[in-house]
DNA sequence: TGCAAAATTAATGTCAGACAATTAAAGTTT
DNA sequence: AAACTTTAATTGTCTGACATTAATTTTGCA
């Protein structure tokens, strides 16, 4: 039932874990205060010191904010998605830099994600998302851009597609899976010849988006993914015979 | 470039973000011991308590751990799956229930992530991934089982489908999805009938992944979505006109 | 009276110094 | 050589103080 199965025996953490679960069961709602640290520590029968390091883990979780002053205190915070989208990328990133995830693990598994994302957002994409489609589009084609640019731009094309399904808790979850992608894209250079293969694929993605064509998308992004594991293995292929 | 743009006033949060910082730049590698609390406040200029502060905040994200004694210290978190899961749920969790996200938004988002996972699943899957979706399967069958029991043999079954893709990036991914959906899962109250049509989708679901047929494997998980919101309508509507 | 300035108050933020608890390593004894 | 003891380094906790912030109350003056 614990969310994070704290079983650390000092005290910050426990006091920490015991406000956690009263946020998540309800029994503390949002914007209410909590007590003052004072109080807390009365509670608790701590020190006030150890009170405040409970709350900054919360705080570090965006489960509360402080304010300073006569009325101040801490307040359960809303989560909103985009604090909880930065978490999620934050997490994603390390543990793809640090589990040694390899390129195609990581690329297969954000391109099936993204094929979800196909069918609704052929069906519920409105102008501004394929207008964010073209604006990548146009950016990526640029002459003298560079690599990270293009993988910014490309970041900025794949988000579009996928809140053009109109489903906040989709594009929550895929902003996770794209985002920390982008260290491992950074890896790879582009050649003239692999940009314009990527963006012709780019060209009929968010053409079969705007035709309202489901399948077209989705094959679209299989191609798409097949490409990018080619060239991936090309770049490390190379990259491994140079250090022979 | 900033993961969390910590643009607060207050010296624990800054101090915080400098350390992060180095972590994701890789200038603290895992399992590398940071400076101790007296020097790190020495460094920064700050009291240990405020250093303290900032470590805790680290911690919460799993960050960093620390140990006690001669040799201890704050060293540099390697960020497991496990704990980046367990992080995740907890958010996804309030971030549903927060901002009051419908039923049906969390329900389609959840199936087709997991439609996703289905071709990927249906390749390699092992026999084990078929023995826990059988387990779960002949559990959800239990005549005395209560609703949260139903539910958790649910979350069971989908795990086991997700987990057969043999893609741990997206295992993580669809664990937020799928347990996030659990709190509003149990709003539902199943009747045996329902029940038995849950079972029954199941089952064709497991057949198809057994027998590597992704294309049904796929429809089964539409068939159990659209089962599924139509009965999130009728109790949500019974419960509404009780209400009046 | 009305309003602006000043004092009050309650809260978090920070600091300094102390002691407790833990743990590895060095030293000592048998 | 092995078992025990001491030592040192580090985190965990406590206490009490002061700084900073911001809402509220009081005061002073026009």
């Amino acid at each position: 039932m614990n969310s994070t199965p704290e079983t650390a025996s000092d005290l910050s953490s426990h006091i920490a874990a015991n406000i956690r679960d009263a946020i998540i069961k309800g029994v503390l709602i949002v914007d209410e205060r909590l007590p003052s640290e004072a109080e807390l520590s009365a509670q608790f029968n701590v020190s006030r010191a150890t009170v405040r390091e409970a709350l900054k883990r919360l705080a570090a979780q965006s489960l509360i904010r402080t304010q300073r002053g006569a009325t101040g205190g801490a307040f359960v915070n809303r989560i909103s998605f985009e604090a909880a989208q930065a978490q999620q990328i934050t997490t994603s990133t390390l543990l793809l830099s640090m589990n040694d995830v390899s390129f195609e693990t990581a690329c297969e598994a954000r391109f099936a994600l993204e094929r979800a994302c196909a069918p609704l957002s052929a069906a519920r994409r409105q102008d501004h998302h394929l207008d964010a489609m073209q604006n990548a589009l146009a950016a990526q084609s640029a002459p003298d851009l560079s690599d990270a640019g293009f993988c910014a731009a490309d970041v900025a094309f794949h988000r579009a597609l996928v809140d053009g399904a109109c489903n906040p808790v989709l594009s929550y979850q895929l902003a996770g899976a794209v985002e920390a992608m982008q260290p491992l894209m950074n890896m790879i250079t582009f050649t003239a010849w692999s940009r314009d293969a990527i963006v012709a694929r780019h060209r009929d993605i968010a053409a079969a988006i705007a035709a309202r064509d489901a399948g077209a998308a989705a094959q679209g992004l299989t191609l798409l993914e097949e490409e990018t594991q080619a060239l991936a293995r090309t770049v490390f292929a190379r990259r491994s015979k140079q250090s022979d």
